[in-house]
RNA sequence: GGGCGUUUAGCUCAGUGGUAGAGCGCUUCGUUGACAUCGAAGAGGUCGGAGGUUCAAUCCCUCCAACGCCCACCA
C-alpha cells in the first residue's frame, strides 16, 4: 500500500485468480462444516450481446448475497448459466443478417440454426468473461447452458409429462402473429399501443329489402371475410335477426344472429363477424355456428400482412392499410356518415413493434387452469397457493399482488414458436391417420394404425417453457446429489419485469415436476435508469456500459454505487457521477489502511493494550453498527446494509476515531500507541469483513496485505458476530 | 376498463409513530501533516393538498390532485 492510490485496474484480476484458485466459489471445496446450504441459481443471461447494467445489477446483488452467506459458514452454491433465449436471440440474428443484406427467410433451416449457434456460444463464452470482470463469485465447475443436452431431453420430458396429464392440446385457435418474424406469440410477448384510427359506419342492406343495418368497424379491409353479423337483442337491429345481410364487398349473403355480448353502447350495436380476423369473433362464430349459413370462415390476409386473393382482385396483393383506404374507396355508397376519430389500443409485437395480426392458427398450449389427470391441482391453482400459504415470499411483498392478479387472469399458454433457434417440440404426426406421437426421436410406427411414415414438428418452444424449469433442471433433477442438497433454492433475485415471463412460470413448473417449491424468496429488482431517470438504450444514446466504466473507477465502485441504489422493486438510478463517488470511498479505504499500517511498529506485538473508556466506546459503537449491518443483510435491506458501512467507515472510523487516535499514534507512551494502533486495526479489520460482499477486490486486497495471524482468504472470513 | 406505484433540501433519492437524512451541487476556510479522488464549518425542507385515528403523524386510515407503470379480446 504504498502508492496514494488503488489500483483496481492492477488488482481485480489478480485478486479474481486467488480466489478461483481457492476452489471456494464451489461449495464442495469450503472448509470447515457447513450444515446448512444457500443457493441461487443465477438468472442466465442472454447469449446475444454484452452484458449491460441489468446484468451488473443482479450481479452485484447476488454476488453480496452469496459472499454475505458464505461468510456467514453456509454452503453457499451460485449457479450461472446462459440462456439460448430463443426469440429474442433470433431477432437479434435476424437484424445482423438484414444489415450484412442478405435474405433471412433464404437461409434452410439447418444452416440457420447452426449460424446462430455459432453466434450465441461466442456471445456466451465472452459474457463469462465479462461476469469474472464484475466479480461474480459463481461456481463455474456447475455453469449449464439451456441448450445443453441434459436440459433439453428433460424439458421435452416435461412436456410429454403434461401432454399425458391432459394439459397439453394442439387446437385451431386465435393466436397472435407477427409479420415480421413469422412466428406466433404468447399473451406476454405483445404489448399495447395508442393509435388514432377512425371508426367507419358502414351499411349493409338486408337481402330482399330495402332496409340497412349499419355496423361501426376500424378494419372495413376485413370485411370480405365476414361471415354474418351479431346484433344485441336489445338493439334497434332485432327485428332483423334471422335474416340475411348482404356483404357490401362480396355480395354474399350473410347470417345475422343474436349475441348480447355486443355492446349497444358501442358503435351501432350491430357487430360485423370476421372469425379469422378478429378473437371475439372467432368466439362468437363458435357460440353461432349451427345458425350462421357460411360454414366455413377464411383468412384474406397471408402471414406477410398482405391481402390474399380471397380478399378478392382489387384488395389481394395489397398491404392491409392500402387495403383499408382501398376498401373505403370501393364502399363509398355504403357509409353512412363520416368516419369517427378513434383512439384504441392496439397490439403490437414487443421486440419490433410490428402490429400483431390476430391469425386462426394450429398451435400447441398449455392449459393452466384445468386439473391434470394425474390429480391434484390446475398449474395456476398451485402456485396462488405456494405465494398465498407464504412458501415462497416476494420481495418487496407487494408484487404478490400483482401476482396474483395476473394469475386471474391466466390464459392457455401458446408454446409453439415458428423460429428454428429453440427446443424442437418433441412431437410427430402419423402421415397417414393423422395421429400425434409425443417423442424426442422419430416413432418406429404409428400406435393408431400401424404405418410407419411420420411430420416430425417444425415448431420450437417458447423460451420460457424451458427457462421456467431453470431451477430444477440446472440442478440435475430428479437424480443428481445437487437436486437433493440445494433444492429448493433460497433467493430468487431476478429484474420484476420479467415477473410473469420467469418467475411465475418457475413457480408452475417447479411445483409441477418436484412438487416442491423452486425457491422460497424471491427478490425483485428494478429497471436501471439514468440520471434523468430514462431507461439507458441505444436509441437514446445514453447507455453506460458497466466494463467500460468498472475500468475506469474500479468494479467496486461499480458494485457499491448499484447495490446502495437498489430499492427492492424501484428503478435505480446511475449515474457516472455516484461511480465516482463510490471511487472515492474506495481511495478512502485504502488510505486508512494505508495509514493504520504506517503506524505499525514491531514492538507491539510484545504490549498489552490499556483500553481507555473512549476506545471501549468506540468497540461497542461498532458492534452496534455491525448488529445493524447484519440485521439489514437479513432482511433484504442491502441498500440499508451499504448506507450504513459507508457512513461508518467514512464519517466515523475516518472522520472521528482515526483522527482522535492520532494524538495518541504520535505519542512518547509505548503502550499509548499500541492501544490506538490495536484499536484502529480491530475496527479496521471488522470493517472490511462488513463492506467485503458490497466491495468484494479492495478489501480482500487489503486483507492480503495485513499483517493478520493465520490469515485466510477475506472471502471465507467469519462475518462479524 | 381493472390494478399498482410515486409525490421529502436546488438536483437524484433514502428513512422513521415522538419536533427530518445521504450523495451531488452551493458558501466560507484549510494542503511539507493517511487521503485535495481530502478535511473543517455552514446555508437550505410548514416531508403534494384536505380531513381523520393518536398524548404525538412525514410515517397509519379516508378523500383529492399531479405524474409514472403494469394488466386487459369492446368492434
Amino acid at each position: 500500500m504504498k502508492n496514494k492510490l488503488y489500483d483496481s485496474k492492477k488488482i481485480e484480476n489478480k485478486i479474481y485468480k486467488l480466489w478461483e484458485k481457492s476452489g471456494y466459489f464451489n461449495p464442495d471445496k469450503l472448509p470447515g462444516k457447513r450444515n446448512k446450504t444457500f443457493t441461487i441459481i443465477m438468472p442466465p443471461p442472454n447469449a446475444n450481446g454484452a452484458l449491460h447494467f441489468g446484468h451488473a445489477l443482479f450481479i452485484s446483488l447476488q454476488d453480496m448475497m452469496i459472499r454475505y452467506q458464505r461468510m456467514r459458514g453456509k454452503k453457499t452454491l451460485w449457479l450461472p448459466g446462459a440462456d439460448h433465449a430463443g426469440f429474442e436471440t433470433q431477432v437479434v440474428y435476424h437484424k445482423k443478417i438484414e444489415k450484412e443484406g442478405r435474405s433471412f427467410w433464404n437461409i434452410p433451416r439447418e444452416q440457420l440454426y447452426k449460424e446462430i449457434k455459432k453466434f450465441t456460444l461466442s456471445n456466451k463464452k465472452n459474457m463469462e468473461r465479462q461476469l469474472k470482470k464484475l466479480g461474480a463469485s459463481c461456481d463455474w465447475s456447475r455453469k449449464k447452458f439451456t441448450l445443453d443436452k441434459d436440459i433439453i431431453e428433460k424439458t421435452q420430458e416435461t412436456f410429454k409429462k403434461l401432454y399425458q396429464d391432459g394439459l397439453i392440446y394442439r387446437v385451431q385457435k386465435p393466436i397472435h402473429w407477427c409479420s415480421k418474424h413469422q412466428t406466433t406469440l404468447s399473451d406476454l410477448e405483445i404489448k399495447h399501443e395508442e393509435r388514432n384510427d377512425k371508426l367507419y359506419y358502414i351499411k349493409y342492406r338486408i337481402a330482399n329489402s330495402k332496409n340497412f343495418i349499419e355496423i361501426a368497424t376500424t378494419r372495413p379491409e376485413t370485411i370480405p371475410a365476414d361471415i354474418a353479423i351479431a346484433v344485441n337483442p336489445k338493439s334497434k337491429w332485432k327485428n332483423f335477426i334471422g335474416k340475411k345481410a348482404i356483404n357490401p364487398l362480396t355480395k354474399e349473403e350473410i347470417s345475422i344472429i343474436a349475441d348480447s355480448s355486443v355492446d349497444l353502447s358501442f358503435g351501432t350495436g350491430a357487430l360485423k363477424i370476421t372469425p379469422f380476423h378478429d378473437p371475439v369473433d372467432f368466439e362468437i362464430w363458435q357460440k353461432h355456428q349451427k345458425e350462421i349459413e357460411i360454414k366455413h370462415p377464411y383468412s384474406i390476409i397471408d402471414q406477410f400482412g398482405k391481402m390474399n386473393e380471397k380478399a378478392g382482385p382489387k384488395l389481394a396483393g395489397l398491404k392491409i392499410n392500402e387495403a383499408r383506404q382501398k376498401a373505403i374507396e370501393m364502399l363509398k355508397t355504403n357509409l353512412v356518415k363520416e368516419p369517427e376519430n378513434y383512439k384504441h389500443q392496439v397490439a403490437v409485437c414487443y421486440k419490433c413493434g410490428t402490429t400483431i395480426e390476430p391469425r386462426i392458427m394450429m398451435q400447441w398450449f398449455i392449459k393452466m387452469t384445468e386439473k391434470p389427470k394425474s390429480g391434484g391441482n390446475s398449474l395456476r391453482d398451485n402456485a396462488v397457493k405456494a405465494v398465498k400459504s407464504g412458501k415462497i415470499k416476494f420481495i418487496p411483498k407487494r408484487f404478490e399482488k400483482v401476482f396474483f392478479h395476473w394469475m386471474k387472469n391466466l390464459h392457455d399458454w401458446n408454446i409453439s414458436r415458428q423460429i428454428v433457434w429453440g427446443i424442437r417440440i418433441p412431437a410427430y404426426q402419423c402421415e397417414n391417420c393423422k395421429k400425434w406421437i409425443i417423442s424426442k426421436t422419430k416413432p418406429l410406427k404409428c400406435s393408431n394404425c400401424q404405418k410407419t411414415k411420420f411430420i416430425q414438428e417444425t415448431d420450437v418452444f417458447d423460451t420460457w417453457f424451458s427457462s421456467g424449469q431453470w431451477p430444477f433442471l440446472s440442478l440435475g433433477y430428479p437424480n443428481k446429489k445437487d437436486f437433493k442438497t440445494f433444492y429448493p433454492t433460497d433467493v430468487m433475485e431476478t429484474g420484476w419485469d420479467i415477473l410473469f415471463f420467469w418467475v411465475a412460470r418457475m413457480i408452475i413448473f417447479g411445483i409441477y415436476r418436484t412438487n416442491n417449491v423452486p425457491f422460497r424468496a424471491v427478490y425483485l429488482h428494478g429497471l436501471v435508469r439514468d440520471k434523468n431517470r430514462q431507461k439507458m438504450s441505444k436509441s437514446k444514446g445514453n447507455v453506460i456500459d458497466p466494463l467500460d466504466i468498472a475500468e475506469t473507477y474500479g468494479t467496486d465502485a461499480v458494485r457499491m454505487s448499484l447495490i446502495t441504489n437498489a430499492i427492492p422493486g424501484n428503478d435505480p438510478i446511475i449515474s457516472e457521477d455516484k461511480i465516482k463517488g463510490y471511487r472515492n470511498f474506495t481511495t478512502k479505504i485504502w488510505n486508512i489502511a494505508r495509514f493504520i499500517s504506517l503506524k505499525y511498529e514491531p514492538e507491539f506485538k510484545n504490549i498489552k493494550p490499556s483500553l481507555t473508556t473512549k476506545d471501549k466506546n468506540n468497540l461497542k459503537q461498532l458492534k452496534i453498527i455491525q448488529n445493524k449491518i447484519t440485521k439489514y443483510m437479513d432482511s433484504y435491506k442491502f441498500h440499508l446494509a451499504a448506507q450504513e458501512i459507508y457512513q461508518y467507515i467514512w464519517h466515523n472510523f475516518a472522520d472521528k476515531i482515526i483522527e482522535s487516535s492520532k494524538e495518541k499514534l504520535n505519542s512518547e507512551n509505548l503502550i499509548d500507541r499500541a492501544t490506538a494502533f490495536s484499536v484502529n486495526m480491530k475496527i479496521m479489520t471488522t470493517c472490511l469483513k462488513l463492506l467485503h460482499p458490497f466491495m468484494p477486490f479492495i478489501t480482500e486486497e487489503i486483507w492480503q496485505q495485513l499483517q493478520i495471524k493465520n490469515k485466510k482468504l477475506l472471502m471465507i472470513e467469519d462475518w462479524p458476530s
